[in-house]
DNA sequence: TGACTTTTTGCAGGAAATTGCCCCAAACAT
DNA sequence: ATGTTTGGGGCAATTTCCTGCAAAAAGTCA
């Protein structure tokens, strides 16, 4: 058994049970007790479970491949989510585009809310349908290679005649002036239409992105109903976007 | 012994097992162990394995949590994966089903095909988007909580005005007087429009299925264009699908 | 063909990694 | 408080890796 193979049997079992016990590791793969410490403390290292005496746990419940110690700014982007869920309820149709924080927000979503999901994002969507109670409607398309997310007409199209309650909306560059921009032409087109059928849009963002730019602009920002950060709503650094009428949270 | 012939087996046994030992190769290909580890680091240096301690993993091993011991009938899938590949060319559109058995053929995949692909199972579009020159097109709509699928009127509106010049379709049950078979009404509904919209046909299959009988009908067999199983064709126990005029593989 | 160059292979010896074991301290349970 | 379980550091045996080297094999060119 190879060191990497015995370690990612070890990170398997963790995201199915959600917690391993070192003594019924050292028996299951037949290797010292000694040996499974050391494979705990490496996968520890690499923030990949958590040790605890006697065992280790899941950072989290997923199961696709979306290991969190790879996603930047994990911490931030948990409060965000945790802050967007807040906005949800039962029975609404929620669209819902790619990006670390809509997926980790797909990932801590209480398992008791009843909503329809809609997205265009193959990650977003496979972490949704761990949900027990919620529906997914996947917004079929070409599937963009770098960004995992269905692009071009036949999204836009569908999207047309959809109108749901609210959209959570992953950002790339936000400024007060500029409004949202991106750097992707085709995932412009996609949130511009995303922005056209939603009652209510709700940006996510880490604070590091804020007055930020890029090449493409997605729209102004009074086209924003709320603007969700890990901050305190009522930081100086936010005060420029208050005024612009968006609701912090 | 050549060495490109040596490294292609190796390859060929990684992709097979997802991981290789050293000292098992080394006795199974009788040469040296330097002479593995020469090829094993050749190997990993064009980026095509994952060299480890002891041996080296396949590059998907790590990919999405695809886990090869936990599907039923593994080595038959592979082998059927393996004679549907030899199907397609570059250019082609491609319908591919859900189940494990496509789900495979999208791992094994050969890195040079241009293959343009339309899947309504996220499992296999994820695995899609590893292949560096396919393209992949997901056929949106309300996705199966147990299956992974898209389903529904969407999917089915999409595939009429589609015709793809080949269709991989998984099996539940095959009988030569019942056709092929169902449990699941939407999922029969999908792969009836699929049937409809393409040029040509194979069905997949591990041998263990034929003649068994579903609960719903999709089609008789008539429809089908090939047969692929893990079994050599000429075997007396796919006669009488041979005899309905089905090409064999 | 024959001399020469390049590639491949196997081997030796030392370095590095892995593993299991032991002992003692820390954490935990009763 | 006392006994039990778990963790950590050190150590030794084993395995694997790396480097350099020389012989064998394959390729090259006159």
């Amino acid at each position: 058994m190879l060191k990497k193979e015995r370690q990612a049997l070890i990170l398997r079992e963790i995201n199915i049970h959600n917690k391993v016990i070192l003594t019924d590791l050292s028996a299951k793969l037949e290797v010292s007790e000694d040996t499974v410490r050391r494979d705990l403390q490496e996968l520890a290292e690499a923030g990949k479970i958590i040790k605890v005496r006697g065992g280790a746990l899941s950072k989290s419940y997923h199961v696709y491949s979306y290991k969190e110690n790879e996603i930047y700014a994990y911490q931030e982007k948990t409060i965000i989510a945790r802050k967007a869920i807040t906005l949800l309820r039962d029975g609404m149709l929620v669209l819902i585009s790619g990006g670390s924080t809509n997926l980790e927000l797909a990932r801590i979503l209480p398992a008791d809310l009843r909503i329809t999901f809609l997205t265009n994002s193959l990650s977003t969507a496979m972490q949704l349908q761990e949900h027990p109670n919620s529906e997914t409607i996947f917004l079929g398309g070409l599937l963009s290679k770098t960004t995992g997310i269905a692009v071009g007409g036949e999204v836009v199209r569908t999207l047309h005649d959809i109108k749901p309650d609210l959209c959570l909306m992953g950002v790339n560059g936000i400024d007060a002036t500029e409004g949202l921009t991106e750097n992707d032409f085709e995932v412009v087109t996609i949130k511009k239409a995303m922005l056209e059928s939603s009652k209510k849009i709700a940006a996510l963002t880490i604070a590091e992105k804020l007055n930020s730019v890029q090449n493409l602009r997605v729209c102004k920002l009074n086209h924003l109903d709320y603007l969700i950060t890990e901050l305190d709503p009522a930081k100086e650094e936010l005060a420029k976007y208050r005024e612009l009428g968006i609701e912090l949270m």
